[in-house]
DNA sequence: CCGTTCGCTGACAATATTGTAGGTAGCGTC
DNA sequence: GACGCTACCTACAATATTGTCAGCGAACGG
């Protein structure tokens, strides 16, 4: 032997920029976060996930409660720019009760959003609903609604439009925890139940906001 | 010092039947069920929670997961005989519908019945809907339908019904986990929102299952 | 009164998880 | 090329949590 042959041979050891550090340590708890809330967020697998070691994770973040709150503040304001795209990316045109609907839908069952929100509710970090901005939404549809209605009387009350806003977010949200909503007997159809579902609420929302 | 005075007194000792200390267990466990999830069942707080130690709860449930599973179980259960007790109660009067939907919320709301469902449906305990048998709900509502709504044509079709009975589970069930959905600018009404927006939500549905 | 049963306990072992300490090594700057 | 900054590492400490073990003692049948 030449000399003490180095114990272990250290693998190549990577630097990143701290931001890059940061962003892929984030995106490795968020998937935890969907996958099992915030508290299945483990400084070591987070680690693992990115190939560091977890002091390094402490050394970006601080703490384990900084890594989480970092998550969980990311995450949400992920969804509601998602949200908030969704209104304003509407077009002004006929039905665009429908597509601001469906822009909704979909930022709450793309990429775990809603499963991530439910955790971070039932855990505690999302204590309200707002979160979800319902009331911004809402107070969006609503205009739209009485532009749609002018004239006519009784007009609809702002609490009408909220919980009609509010009853497709609830309900999208609890969605996303279940995978499909399919009831026995329904077939093979190409179509799964979730995406039927989706489509008959959106009808009956935008029924009922047309002329209910 | 007359004898070497014990070196510690031991606190009286409780004995209670095996199934007595079974039940006392679970509820303590369902408690924390409720409160932080499966996740957040931990021997030891379960234990000190009813007064023993925690490898008495060990003796009675063999393991941590005996525990959890056990807990689920009943919980299930629990909420699954509110749920049957809400169809089965409803007298044969003339709304129906809405006596078995107010029930089905009363279940779903009280005693956290909500939340925990949501915890298990999250953490993989109750992987599907079915947990809530919305399947069997919505079989009995639509007999019920059609027997309203006799001779009419087109009748509604069980998928129908079946989105109809699932929309305000769901809805009820995200429901629960975020208090209530009031809108700013709502005052200080008497009715608080969650019972306004129940009340709204139990009206669309019956309107929707008897005209829709 | 005596022995069995079993609910219950304290002490211990094993593992997981967060956090700390001190040193190593990539990368830009002089 | 040396030098500093700091991202990153190994090793260790501290605590929490699950699980094991041997034995104690209350209820109960004989």
């Amino acid at each position: 032997m030449r000399r003490k042959a180095r114990p272990k041979a250290p693998p190549p050891r990577k630097r990143r920029t701290a931001e890059d550090a940061r962003t892929a340590i984030l995106d490795a708890a968020e998937q935890r976060l969907v996958a099992s809330g915030p508290a299945g967020i483990r400084l070591q697998e987070v680690a693992a996930d990115v190939g560091l070691s977890h002091p390094t994770v402490l050394h970006h973040f601080g703490s384990r409660e900084g890594l989480v709150e970092a998550v969980v503040a990311r995450a949400l304001d992920s969804l509601h720019a998602r949200l908030l795209e969704a209104v304003r990316a509407s077009p002004q045109g006929a039905d665009q009760l429908a597509t601001i609907l469906d822009g909704c839908f979909d930022a709450l069952a793309s990429q775990g959003h809603g499963r991530a929100f439910l955790w971070l509710a039932l855990s505690g970090y999302a204590p309200t609903m707002e979160g979800l901005r319902v009331q911004a939404l809402a107070e969006a549809v609503h205009v739209v609604r009485c532009e749609h209605r002018r004239g006519e009387v009784p007009m609809p009350t702002f609490e009408d439009t909220y919980f009609t806003v509010l009853l497709p977010a609830l309900a999208l949200l609890a969605m996303s925890v279940t995978g499909r909503p399919g009831h026995e007997g329904e077939g093979d159809d190409e179509v799964c139940g979730a995406t039927r579902f989706r489509a008959w609420l959106a009808r009956r929302v935008h029924e009922h906001l047309e002329k209910g």
